[in-house]
DNA sequence: GTCTATATAGCGATAGAC
DNA sequence: GTCTATCGCTATATAGAC
């Protein structure tokens, strides 16, 4: 084939199509055979695109967190009545950007590293809470805890992880009578979850603010 | 060498191992014939006590939520003020037990499946929830927003997702100034970002009990 | 900038000897 | 119950032709 006039490949359409082998069969699934394959071309070509493999990877994580809304904590300062409900919308678009690749879940909870989505994102979460009056050391981790809950609901389905068999619960586990059912509706359940979570742990946000904010000297 | 008169390998020596090497190196580096030398044997032996690499990879993650302490829900039905200092113990010691091995969180955070300890672990806290007052539907969504913050706050260190140079983060990201240092004592951050959103959540939950009380009848 | 060919390495699992 | 030998397959990455 040679040199084509025009290139077949872009970084776009590597991550692109990365993301969706990532999707549809998992991160071990993801190999550069399986990617040059999908994209119409020989796996060697993707090396003029890409370094490494890692590199691809990188790229694709960091697609994914660049769509996660941050235009809640842009504009203006939040004040003690906002930040809640900006923390909820941005823990709602981070969830559901999360939610749609579970597979590479793991991946991204590693951290932001160097990836400039990812550290955009830490950085605004990070400079709204202060800006809104708490601590550092509170802004650091509120920022961290908020991870925590969004990166857990979306690592895992809870309901999609019981088996659908009810003859493997009602031996042994008397509570767990109904748990087969509960992958019928595992979205409701699993952001119905989410949701419970995300609203006590900012009303438990919410009772602590002024006493930080007493305590050090605001 | 033939038939040992006594086996070289068990089941549990297996287990053993087996997390030994994805606990230093991560799941990937789990391979048979990895396995087997870190035993002082060959690869096919380990067929004689599992079927699959699958079946070790399952017994070590059951052997890990086996060891999750879960004595706060038994002995008596928990009353109205005692189900939030049995929630926060349990979340400790689940926290505790994952991110003593985070390699293997992703693997666990599939769900309970088939696996005894988890399923153990499920049916305790449901029932202990139910038990306490709460209706079933909470108690379902209670328990699955506990787990999504303990498995996000094991999966990976919030701290250590950030690059050891202030060089990547002084030029793009205003608030970032010091997120290098995060490195230095990241497990009191990590740990310090989980109690604080373990208690805030806990707060939120316990000024929604007696509400939820009242309205479903109770 | 894509190709062919290949280097180098590893994988899970099975058959059959002892 | 462990071994040797092996099947069939996969992987990332590089060299050099066009």
């Amino acid at each position: 084939m040679a040199r084509p006039r025009r290139p077949i490949l872009t970084r776009a359409r590597i991550v692109e199509s990365a993301l969706a082998i990532v999707d549809a069969e998992g991160l071990d699934a993801l190999s550069t055979r399986r990617l040059a394959h999908e994209l119409a071309v020989k796996a060697p070509s993707l090396y003029n695109h890409f370094s490494t493999k890692e590199e691809i990877l990188d790229a694709v994580g960091d697609s994914i967190i660049a769509e996660v809304d941050l235009s809640m904590f842009n504009g203006h300062r939040l004040g003690p009545e906002e930040w809640p409900e900006a923390l909820r919308r941005w823990a709602r678009a981070y969830r559901a950007a999360l939610a749609a690749h579970p597979n590479i879940v793991p991946f991204l909870a590693r951290g932001p590293g160097r990836r400039p989505a990812a550290l955009k994102l830490a950085d605004q979460v990070y400079g709204a809470l202060v800006d809104a009056g708490w601590p550092r050391s509170h802004a650091t981790r509120i920022g961290a805890t908020m991870r925590y809950l969004v990166a857990g609901s979306a690592v895992g389905s809870f309901a999609l992880g019981f088996v659908d068999d009810p003859g493997v619960y009602a031996e042994n586990y008397p509570h767990l009578g109904d748990a087969h059912r509960l992958r019928e509706h595992h979205e409701q359940v699993d952001e119905g979850a989410f949701e419970l979570g995300l609203s006590a742990l900012l009303d438990g946000l919410i009772a602590l603010y002024p006493t930080v904010r007493a305590g050090s000297g605001a």
